[in-house]
DNA sequence: GAGTTTGAAACT
DNA sequence: CAGTTTCAAACTC
C-alpha cells in the first residue's frame, strides 16, 4: 500500500526547479508529488514533455549519467557503477552513495580512508584504501557475524534494480497520484 | 530548528 | 579533460 510511497522519493529543491539530478525525484525518474517540499518545481506531469526533454538533454550531454551511477555496472558486481569519492566521511555515512545503498566500495571508488563495511569490508581492505589507514579495520560486518555476509559478499553487493529503475507503470502511477503540484502562482518563471 | 559539513552534479 | 562552483542532503549542535 505504502510501497509506492517508499519507492517514490521526495525533494526539497529550491533552485534547480527539480530538473536536475540534484533533485531526488528527477534522478529517480519520478515526478514530484505532494510529499515534496520543492519550490518552483517543473518536474510534474503538467510539464511532462518538458521534463522528458530535460532528461533527454542530460542524456545527450552526459550519457554516462543517464542511468545515474548506479546501474551503470552490470555483471560481475552490481555495485555503484562509478563509485563514490568520499574523503572525510570514511564511506560510513549517508553522504557516501555506496553506504547509502548498503553496497561495498570497489576499486572504482576514489574514496580515501574508506571504512565501508559492506560486502567484503570495502575496498579499504582491497588495497585502494590506505593500508595503515585510520583504523585498518572496517569496523567489522554490520550484522556482527564476524565475516563478510554470505562469504561471497553477495548479499551486500546486490542492489535492487527495481528501485533504481522505476518502470513506466510506476511512473505512470506516480503521475496519476499527483493532483496539481504545479501552481503557476507559485513559480517565478 | 538552524547552521554546518559533505559529496555529487553542473558549469566553465 | 580538469578544475571550480553550486546544489541539496545529511549531520551536528
Amino acid at each position: 500500500m505504502d510501497e509506492d510511497k517508499e519507492q517514490r522519493p521526495s525533494c526539497n529543491c529550491k533552485k534547480t526547479t527539480c530538473l536536475k539530478r540534484y533533485c531526488q525525484c528527477f534522478q529517480g525518474h519520478f515526478f514530484c508529488s505532494h510529499a515534496c517540499n520543492c519550490k518552483g518545481c517543473w518536474n510534474s506531469e503538467h510539464r511532462r514533455t518538458f521534463v522528458e526533454e530535460h532528461a533527454e538533454l542530460r542524456l545527450k550531454t552526459k550519457p554516462g549519467a543517464s542511468q545515474s551511477k548506479d546501474s551503470a555496472l552490470a555483471g560481475e558486481q552490481r555495485v555503484h557503477g562509478k563509485g563514490c569519492t568520499c574523503n572525510k566521511s570514511g564511506c560510513k555515512k549517508n553522504y557516501c552513495e555506496c553506504f547509502k545503498k548498503q553496497v561495498a566500495c570497489t576499486t572504482r571508488c576514489k574514496c580515501q580512508g574508506c571504512e565501508n563495511s559492506y560486502g567484503t569490508g570495502g575496498k579499504g581492505l582491497q588495497g585502494n584504501g590506505d593500508p595503515g589507514g585510520p583504523s585498518g579495520q572496517p569496523d567489522g560486518a554490520p550484522d556482527g557475524s564476524g565475516g563478510s555476509p554470505g562469504g561471497s559478499g553477495e548479499s551486500a553487493v546486490v542492489i535492487d534494480e527495481e528501485l533504481l529503475r522505476p518502470t513506466e507503470a510506476g511512473v505512470a502511477e506516480n503521475v496519476a497520484a499527483i493532483d496539481d503540484p504545479l501552481d503557476p502562482s507559485t513559480y517565478s518563471w
